[in-house]
RNA sequence: GGACAGGUGUUCGAGUGGUUUAAGAAGCAGACCUGGAAAGUCUGUGUGCCCCAAAAGGGUACCGAGGGUUCGAAUCCCUCCCUGUCCGCCA
């Protein structure tokens, strides 16, 4: 969400950056613009409405002895109600229109995001590690299954398609790595929350998955809950509405929730191994800091996710997104993509966005930066800290051996019951 | 799920149809006082939106949310949400 005051001061600035993203949200820009100019002028006649309609009902309040004095000035009052109620129709539905349109402007990139419509324009920062070639490498659904720690049939078989069983080490291994991640975030001064995973439409909307992707998230019938599709949405709504003592800033969250999503545009992507799953697990980052911070702490958070891929020795990189595949929300986002060598190519494992104000003005979290200044939104930034499944996933490929067992990385050790090795 | 009681500003708390522009208090900020402080005194103290080139100023809305009654609603009516207590059910 933008502030409508600042959009309509300086359209020129907002039409560049718009059409850097996506050309076609110029007309819809001028929409919004011309909404909130005819909302501006009802909502001026309806304030002038409503004072006379109060100065009516003051003066029938002050001269209640004059019988037929208080008679014509109700006559009065009906009078501007009448009129009131036919502007303020016109005023809510303006209001209404122009709030739902505006919900659907994405927010602006930073002047250090690359330019460009699709994927290729991203621009690779740094790689870590050597990756694997081996030819013998087999793919982690293979291994996985010939291990027995996946089991794909079962799991369509209890729910649908895209939805894995894990069994034995398998299943350890899953929670080995959902307790890793969590000590890390915890040492990098993550305070750990478990917030619900059901959440309601205000927060789905807060954090911008709503109204743009409704269709992408699981609903509960009967009910105004989604399952959430990442932990962003209930840390981030933690402080919705909220005015956060300077002190208490940065806050710094992490939580572990398996997120669901519907995948209803991938059809025919990923279809084998547990990339792409309408269930899977993960451990979310997410910061709330001052604005001016916001640009370090989000490089901070993006090299806290990048330091479990290290400690877990899986190769990577780091990529910048260019500004036509920044997600919607965000100003700045860095993907990490990480080494996949029976698929000979890299693949995201984590995603560190900066919202700057954009979700906090539409959830409203405010900061004062002094006690006597005006409360001002403050900025926010998540990021995986990793996904779990595409992790263990890495781990199979990237820790076969010729022998066709896997190899325990070294830092999971302890979380395994000390085991080096699945077989 | 049933019964009862509640939801007012940063906080406590008054207010059950009309000088309430939300009493009063606490807190906070400023000024005075003081050698300095405390105490005391005085003043100020919310948020959104709009008008205004800007500032100054003004308007409007907000007493859990949304509707309704009325010239006028924190106050009356309806629906919903939430909190508390008790009962029922349940990991």
């Amino acid at each position: 969400m933008h502030d409508l005051k600042d959009l309509r001061t300086r359209p020129d600035y907002y039409k560049d950056k718009f059409s850097k993203r996506d050309k076609s949200l110029l007309l819809l820009f001028e929409e919004i613009l011309k909404l909130d100019e005819q909302k501006r002028g009802i909502q001026t006649k309806a304030d002038e409405l409503r004072k006379r309609k109060n100065e009516i009902a003051d003066e029938i309040g002050r001269s209640k002895d004059h019988k037929e004095k208080v008679e014509s000035l109700k006559k009065g009052g009906s009078d501007v109600n009448s009129k009131l109620a036919e502007i303020e129709k016109e005023e809510m539905d303006l209001t209404y229109k122009l709030t739902e349109k505006a919900l659907w402007l994405p927010n602006i990139v930073c002047d250090s995001v690359p330019e460009g419509e699709d994927e290729t324009k991203n621009k690779e920062i740094s790689k870590w590690g050597n990756p694997r070639s081996e030819k013998w490498i087999k793919s982690h659904w293979e291994i996985g299954t010939k291990l027995n720690l996946l089991d794909f049939e079962r799991g369509v078989k209890v729910a649908q398609s895209r939805f894995t069983v894990l069994s034995g080490i398998g299943a350890k291994l899953e929670r080995a790595l959902m307790n890793f991640m969590l000590d890390h975030a915890s040492s990098k001064g993550y305070k750990e929350i478990s917030p619900p995973i059901l959440v309601n439409k205000e927060s789905m909307t807060g954090t911008g998955q709503l109204p743009k992707f409704d269709g992408d998230f699981y609903k509960c019938e009967n009910e105004f809950l989604y399952l959430v599709p990442t932990a962003e949405v209930p840390l981030t709504n933690l402080y919705r509405d909220e005015v956060i003592p300077l002190e208490q800033l940065p806050v710094k969250y992490c939580a572990y929730t398996p997120c669901f999503r519907r995948e209803a545009g991938a059809a025919s992507k990923d279809t084998r191994g547990i990339i792409r799953q309408h269930q899977f697990n993960k451990v979310e980052l997410v910061k709330i800091v001052l604005p001016e911070t916001s640009d370090k702490e989000h490089e901070g958070l993006t090299d806290d996710a990048e330091e479990i891929l290290q400690k877990l020795e899986l190769p990577y990189r780091k990529i910048l997104l260019c500004t036509g595949d920044t997600g919607f929300s965000a100003m700045k986002c860095y993907d990490l993509e990480v080494w996949f060598p029976a698929q000979n190519t890299y693949r995201e494992i984590s995603s560190c966005s900066n919202f700057g104000s954009f979700q906090a003005r539409r959830i409203n979290i405010k900061y004062k930066p002094n006690p006597k200044d005006k409360p001002q939104f403050v900025h926010t930034i998540n990021g995986s800290g990793l996904a779990i499944g595409r992790t263990m996933a890495a781990i199979l490929e990237n820790y076969q051996t010729e022998k066709g067992t896997i190899i325990v990385p070294n830092i999971l050790r302890s979380y395994l019951g000390n085991i080096t090795e699945m077989c």
